[in-house]
DNA sequence: GATGAATGAGGATTCATTCAT
DNA sequence: TATGAATGAATCCTCATTCAT
């Protein structure tokens, strides 16, 4: 992991600190971080071009033109890379996005708030392909990747948040279900749309929409005294 | 497949070597055969411990105690490996279900049919771990993999044509979606329903099976001439 | 040889030995010479396709219709093939076109011999392309290869035989030398001839031709009186 | 050539490493240079002994007492060695011999051209063994090379210009095919040259240049207006 | 910080050869 | 004999990582 934004020691061979910049260090991290932003871009660019696993340090620090020695100067190995390049990420989205995965005005319904936050993710995803491929992550299950699941962790979250104000009397355990249940499809539809273009990928966005409003729908029945809300429980 | 297109197996051959020698003449294919199988087998172990982008043909061979020429004696690389487990799989699967993933008889209430299906396909699953290693494939989305389209393609066109009983009414291309959807939805919920244990992997079974018919009963309202469409209560 | 051609082997049984042949042995020995002819074959074709070095035995067997095992029952090795096969092409040679690469009447002009000896030669190459792989042989000067320098001391020999009658006077060492010679002239025509076709290929041919006769006439110069025999000096 | 585009060699740098150090700043380039030149002799070491298609990259890489990665680091193959080492052979060439095999005073007589050119080819290939496996190359004829191909052409345009001094009218056609004889002439000399020693060798070397003077001498008959050219007939 | 050279184990794959049947 | 399975060392090449400069 990079240097948290602190951190940041003047280290050795102190030559051109004379300048009078009220903070000369900040010279030094205002360098490195420029490396870092360009290596994690030329990271995004190679994992999704090849996949997490398949993906070769070598291979990033030539696509960011820089030598093997720089890269490892800023991460200690690949996988320290995928985690900056998810936390990045979460940040822009939140940044992007707001705090949770959309403003949800209680009366908004459902399909509406779907709708938008589907949108959303799916812009995302294809302003950042990366995405995608940090999602996946290495094809394993059973191999716990810190990138993978910090990126899975954060998601999860958001979407538990955005669902507690449909669902404010599911309990703890149901939530984090029902959120997983949500990431899961969001995911698999993500896959099927990024599949397919033109008409066919605006079909494919629709039916991720209707899936997750089907499936949410009987669980927020209860929203606003609707009366018919039977479901699993 | 493996190369060699003689393919006389001697029928009741199992996983292992029970039985008996009818044809004296053609002993050594029998010999060849276990060893594929036992080379299959080995190959399923370590696509799903390490996925199938990580695995090594050398740590196959050597999970299946031969040396690598051997390995390279019946498949001429790791997608080979990969098609074959697949191949095998996929009949398998038929023969232990059936030519659809269920029967289906019209009167069968969608939550019934789906149900059934969903605890087949998990139970297939955790009979064969393989399955889920080779369903996500490669880490990345472009990158064809025959191996992973061909079982994607089987699973999809079985689903299909449960889907199609029920849906006798839907365009093809909407039966496709409609398909791959489910697929997604399999996939992702299995995800979930293998990361957990006990009560709370139930739990996400049970989730996965709502996800699953609430998605399709909207769709399948007209059958029967059903008016109310009121299902997972 | 009576077995039919037809490829019946009945192999390990042997009931049908009864009918009586005179030589009950030969049948063996004629099947294995028909193996052998058939390996041979397969050797002239892969030698000839990727050449010596880059040849496999397996390949060899396999281009033959046979087991790596029925191969190593008639050779030890690869180098044997090749051995074996320069042998068969040299018999062949002798036998189609006698002792001498050429009759050589002693008045038959210089000319005319060379030209038809260098027609003969390159026929035969074009009839059996292996030669030209077996008599460049392994690229290296200075490794000895029992097939290569075996090919090579009897097209020496011959050369050597059919120089003899034009230079009745040279010396042991000067036979040796031009014949030496003339083969590398013809080993490096024939490989321009190979590569050329039509007009082109004919004009090598003729090149050869006039390169061998200018270098030979000098020394025949003294045959039949003839007076101008000055050269090199 | 080795991948790395920079090439700003320090001008005077031979085989080791004297030259002082005028730009520090690029001082690691030196070192690598410095490699490529130690793996371009180990790789004409291993080619001179095993013959190019045998010779083995790790094999190269041990010779020159580094292992296999360092090697790949400065060339992405086998064939790229050979092209470099090609490529170095022929500048030295030129810089030793100069432009033209030998400078052509018109008035030469072609005897001693030969001889001198002949002389001088020796010479250099006696100091550069990997000469003559370079130009023998892969062991089959059809199989194109880059390495050999270019270092085929180079010689071949070299011979064609020194002969296009003594044939100033013959056709292009022409040049090119006599070009070629002669080269195939040479390397078929060149062969029996090097596989004999002291006063035997001598002979030889006497035996290519009477071979070549007499293949040239009736087609450089006009030149100078010498009334006398005889030539194929 | 930055470079690029260096590493060596490990990847896929091939091959001459042997061996049980 | 013939088969084809088996071998294991050797092939080329890559990769994450380290190190001297």
């Amino acid at each position: 992991m990079p240097d948290s934004p602190e951190k940041q020691a003047p280290e050795s061979q102190g030559q051109d600190e004379q300048q009078g910049q009220e903070q000369p260090p900040r010279r030094r991290q205002a360098r490195g971080e420029r490396r870092i932003t360009q290596l994690l871009e030329a990271a995004a660019t190679v994992f999704s071009t090849t996949g997490y696993t398949a993906a070769s340090t070598n291979a990033i620090a030539r696509e960011a033109g820089v030598s093997p020695g720089t890269l490892y100067q800023f991460f200690p190995n690949k996988e320290a890379i995928a985690i900056e390049l998810g936390d990045r990420l979460m940040h822009e989205m939140r940044d992007t996005y707001g705090e949770a995965l959309a403003p949800i005005d209680p009366v908004t319904p459902l399909e509406e708030a779907v709708g938008a936050a589907v949108e959303r993710f799916i812009d995302f995803n294809c302003q950042h392909p990366v995405f995608f491929a940090l999602m996946h992550g290495p094809d394993v299950p059973g191999r716990i990747t810190e990138a993978h699941d910090a990126l899975h962790a954060t998601l999860h979250s958001r979407i538990e948040g955005l669902l507690s104000s449909f669902l404010p009397d599911a309990s703890p355990a149901d939530l984090t279900r029902t959120a997983h249940m949500c990431l899961g499809m969001y995911k698999a539809g993500l896959e099927l749309v990024l599949a397919h273009e033109g008409a066919e990928r605006e079909a494919y966005v629709q039916e991720l929409k209707n899936a997750l409003v089907r499936y949410l729908d009987p669980l927020v029945g209860e929203r606003l005294g609707r009366p018919d809300a039977t479901t699993t429980a």
